[in-house]
This record gives C-alpha cells, sequence and structure tokens, in this order.
DNA sequence: ATATATGCTACAAATAATGTAGCATCAAGG
DNA sequence: CCTTGATGCTACATTATTTGTAGCATATAT
C-alpha cells in the first residue's frame, strides 16, 4: 500500500508531508521517473526504454505509487505528470542546474 | 566506492550530474540525512537518533558518500553540511514547501 | 488470422537495509 | 592510573528490495 501525507513513514510517526515525500522520493528509480516524464508522456515501454530498462516490475511499483500520490497519471498517450507533478518536476529542473555547478566545484576541488 | 560526477551511475554511462545526485540521493536516508543537518551540526550518534534509529551501517556508508561528494563534513562539532550541502538542503527546504501543498491538495481529493 | 504494440506479472538471483551487539579511542573525574 | 561516559564506528545474521529475463493478455491494424 502507497503512503500519503498524513501517513507514518519509514523513520517518521508524523506524516509530515515532506517525510512522505523523502519516502518516496529515497526509492530507486523514483527521480529518474519523474525526469524522463518532464518533456512529454510517455508509454511504458519508453518510459523503461529512457530508464536504462529498469526492470518492469519496479517501473510497474512506482508508477502505482506516484499515480496514487497524484503526481502522474495514465491516459491514451501514456504516462505523464499532473499537474502536482509538472510542479516537482520544475524542482528537479533546478536541481539540474544546481548540479552542475556542484559538479564545477568537485572538478576544481580535484 | 563512490560514484563522483563525470562518472557512470545506475542507468546512466554520461556522468551527467543529475544523474549523479539522483543515484546519490534516491537511496534510503540521504534525503532525510541531509535534512536533518538543516539547522545545526550534529554528532553521529544525534544525527542517529534524529533519524530513527537507522542503522549505523547505512548511516556511516551515506556519510562517508556525501563527504566524499563535498555535502557534508565531519570537525570536532559533529557532522554538518559543506557550503554546496547547504545551497542543497536549501532547495529541499523549498520541497518542504511545496510537499504542504501537496498533501492539502491530496486532502480535498479524498 | 497474423502481426505489432501495449501494459504489465512471475520468479529466481543478486544486492541493500535492518537491528542488535559490541569494540576502540578519547577526555574528564576521582 | 583507573573508571566512567561519550564518540565513531564495525560485524553479522535476518529481512526487504531490486534486478534481469521470460512471457502473458489485450487491443488495434493488416
Amino acid at each position: 500500500m502507497t503512503v500519503k501525507p498524513g501517513q507514518s513513514v519509514r523513520g517518521s510517526t508524523t506524516g509530515r508531508p515532506i517525510m512522505v515525500l523523502f519516502d518516496v522520493l529515497g526509492q530507486r528509480w523514483t527521480l529518474r521517473i519523474l525526469w524522463e516524464l518532464r518533456l512529454e508522456r510517455l508509454t511504458f515501454r519508453e518510459l523503461r526504454s529512457q530508464c536504462a530498462n529498469v526492470s518492469p516490475t519496479v517501473l510497474n511499483a512506482r508508477l502505482k505509487e506516484l499515480r496514487e500520490l497524484n503526481l502522474v497519471d495514465h491516459d491514451e498517450n501514456g504516462y505523464g505528470h499532473t499537474g502536482l507533478g509538472a510542479e516537482l518536476a520544475v524542482q528537479l529542473g533546478t536541481l539540474d542546474d544546481w548540479s552542475q555547478k556542484w559538479a564545477k566545484s568537485l572538478d576544481t576541488q580535484r
């Protein structure tokens, strides 16, 4: 069963939304899946292919969870972000910008 | 061995910084550890306690990785963010704000 | 009826996380 | 010195998660 805000998660019984979010994002492939859907809707197989052929078992489990959390939806054009999912993806875009600065900094340090 | 930007990670051979970041953050407890260090430096035991007594095996593995990635450091006052780690933590703060909106939206939907 | 695409499920093997115990080092007090 | 308490871990068996591969069921197009 997917955990939603208000419910206990790994290491937090408060149900604080951020804890629920950490619990979801801290699973393998979740961040990547959200990222790969940022530009366009993708079918299950396309998404799987863009995610380095992640096991369909895991992909399906993540998509199910993301749908229950109203971050992703599914229609005749495949999987895509909901409004909320798109908002979250914007933040991943910010992380992308930051990560480039981070990488440069690690370089000069070496 | 910790993967750094420029190196291959799970499902990406490009070394794109964002992929490296997803690989790190997509492990259990990494987001939470960065979060718990946002206010003050903490000793290993304090941090462990704030992270619901996460296993010391995992905590140590994460801290080692975060140190190698220059996001966390360790001194006589315990563990804390580096400059870059603090920047990343700011983004987690933004996620915190968003997550509250998200939780409300999920509520009204039920 | 075949062919092709879709969204999956099954399952064994490999990898990661958990929980508990406890060790080694250090600094402070008696 | 010799405990006491704190710190930063390591060891290790158990349990949970992920991986990789195969293939099934449905739908649409030929």
